[in-house]
DNA sequence: GCATAAACGAGACGGTACGTCCCGTCTTTGA
DNA sequence: TCAAAGACGGGACGTACCGTCTCGTTTATGC
């Protein structure tokens, strides 16, 4: 019966158990990879993670909350962390879509972030954090690979790294959902020469390069 | 999306109701507007379209399927048709870019395309059709600017001109799965620059980009 | 499409399924005899009758409903209709009290009645309704052997015998309800002679019988 | 119904505290007038009594528990103690039956009698503990009235004064049960006549009634 | 014409999952 | 040790849709 309001910070009453929800989450990855977004249900979440439907709901407004988090808590491949700028600057953009397409290799990353674009569909207020935390450790990855390529004079001080980011991220991205096959060699260089091209110095007041002197 | 009716001779019974199937595909467009993907169901589309659910069910295995017929029977926003290459590559990639990022600002055409992508996460037959049919007529206009492009000496043979087109739409479909704010003129041109250097005519025999002369 | 509303009373869709029906309130009837109303579930209900829950609440708001017409399609034991009033008003009396309390060892019987006391509590609207239902039949024989009895020259003219008859349906009722053991001969003795006594012919004018001139 | 104390010396630890045990006794009886047995619900009860579940569950075992002391902590309206026998038996048992039922004029006395139904229905322990409980006070009142009866030469001697109470007592739990609307005056001279005259002097050694004299 | 056949609106069916409420238990802080 | 708070695993609630299955009705073809 008494009614005093602990002073300290410590809420009263049973906190929550981290067990739970590490369960539910590894529930959502698991359950993600075998049979995708839509078909995965807090029923069969909570079952898999032996919690109440309750505990889910608790803690996570919808289904796409859920997968937010899934992926964001370390369960999404992330890009090599060991491979830093060499200052060859198409070397490193071919290491980089390389390596961003090397990760999709595996199918629980590919599940992911098929599972989060289409958690992206249903929440609209946040989608664009849920892209920008899919995206930016490799985004910000290129973005230090291209700011080196300043410094070395190889890539023009004019250039917008975050739309050339952005690009490369969706184009990426375009062939995940797209279920385009896996790209060839071919392929891959065709994307290194188009950016490598595209942010090479230029010359002052024009935005388009020697070729337009062809004309 | 629809059956295949006999080539040989019209059966028995009663003919298709080209107005129910109208209405049917109507509903579909109107509800992705409203209530989006997820939130969309056949008991809402048969309920909107006063129609009996059997009539959707018999003609439509799916929702997904449901969602991609109304996509492509005319209700999807199309590239305007009008608008011929002039032979200025710059101009010309400027006006596609702003003719696609225009084109959403259509909420209906928006709501279609995010239902199209959730459709082929969920559908692995036919996600790469969907997505097809969804950036071809653009993509398809794009290459044949880029085409006029190598025509004129803009734009270096040895491009691929797919692999700049699908990147160009996948960086737009990118934004509008994120719902990134709209583009500002700014990110348009930077765009153009981007998309026109990378395919610009290059030294022959190597890979290496414009900055490469210029020191 | 066609909007044309039929003349004929019958209404448009599939007719509702009298198996799924039948099959419902008999297994109200078994969970109501092995657990009890209170831990009756509609969906134990569903599962025994083999029947979607939709399909139980389609057709009845609550389980007190679910309850109250199980007892009343006939699976509530009801009273021996062969046992016509003899014209002695103390055995008949007397086979109606032995009647009832026979029907008490049928532990289905007694599981609906008590279901049913609790369903009342439930539904204020028709509770006396349900327990009309319940006694009607054992109380309009009383009434009847009572009336033979009035007949008979047995029972005093001016007595109500809808107030007799409700409070021996209350007494037999009440001990259902408090778990009472099965009474004896001489309770039912005691009871027949409180019942023929408390209706016999009295002097008119006045309330009380030969009692009353000992004061 | 709560736990017993040990007799030898106080436990240690903080002592019980009865604000939360009264607190918890008015709050069920405010459930149950309000949403009756049924949708009465500990976590409700526990909530209005501003008290910890765990609280409640130290306690009462049950819901029927919580009920039944809550009807017999003096929440449940009492017979008047000061109306004793005036030797008058007719007008003793129309004091008792109106007095009976003017007590269910009070709603919350109503509401607890129908929980105790309830709760009764769902304990086969102790259902008869908690009828007697409900019924004893009023039982033992008349049956007090009915001994006076004896001693005046009223009552047969012969008469089991224990059925007479019990039927009295089923007759009036019955009306509330059912929901009968409260008895007028004809009902309740009718069943004064009823069990005064059932109850009166027989002549020796015939369970026949007043009638036989053929008076 | 008149049977046959298919599509139609309607809506009941056996099911699955939803998101909520409550169960009875457990685990914390505070008195 | 009791109490308030509140998270926990679990079960049932009543609802929404799923995709299927009758119904009666409508609209065509083909005999």
């Amino acid at each position: 019966m008494s009614r005093v309001v602990a002073v300290t910070g410590t809420r009263a009453g049973r906190p929550r158990d981290p067990r739970a929800h590490a369960a539910i989450l590894a529930a959502v990855r698991d359950l993600l990879t075998t049979v995708g977004y839509e078909r995965l249900t807090i029923e069969a979440v909570a079952a898999q993670a032996h919690v109440g439907k309750q505990t889910v709901y608790r803690w996570w407004p919808a289904k796409s909350a859920l997968v937010a988090e899934a992926a964001l808590a370390g369960y999404l491949a992330m890009p090599r962390t060991d491979s830093d700028p060499t200052g060859d600057l198409v070397a490193d953009v071919r290491a980089w879509i390389v390596d961003a397409y090397g990760r999709l290799a595996d199918p629980a990353t590919v599940a992911l972030i098929r599972g989060l674009a289409a958690a992206a569909a249903d929440r609209d207020s946040d989608a664009d954090l849920l892209y920008a935390q899919i995206t930016r450790p490799s985004r910000d990855q290129l973005v230090t690979r291209l700011a080196a390529g300043v410094t070395h004079g190889q890539v023009d001080p004019a250039t917008d790294l975050g739309v050339v980011a952005d690009t490369l991220a969706g184009a990426v991205l375009y062939r995940v959902l797209a279920r385009r096959p896996p790209p060839t060699a071919d392929d891959v260089e065709n994307l290194v020469t188009l950016v490598t091209a595209g942010v090479g110095r230029r010359t002052p007041g024009g935005a388009a390069h020697a070729g337009d002197t062809g004309r």
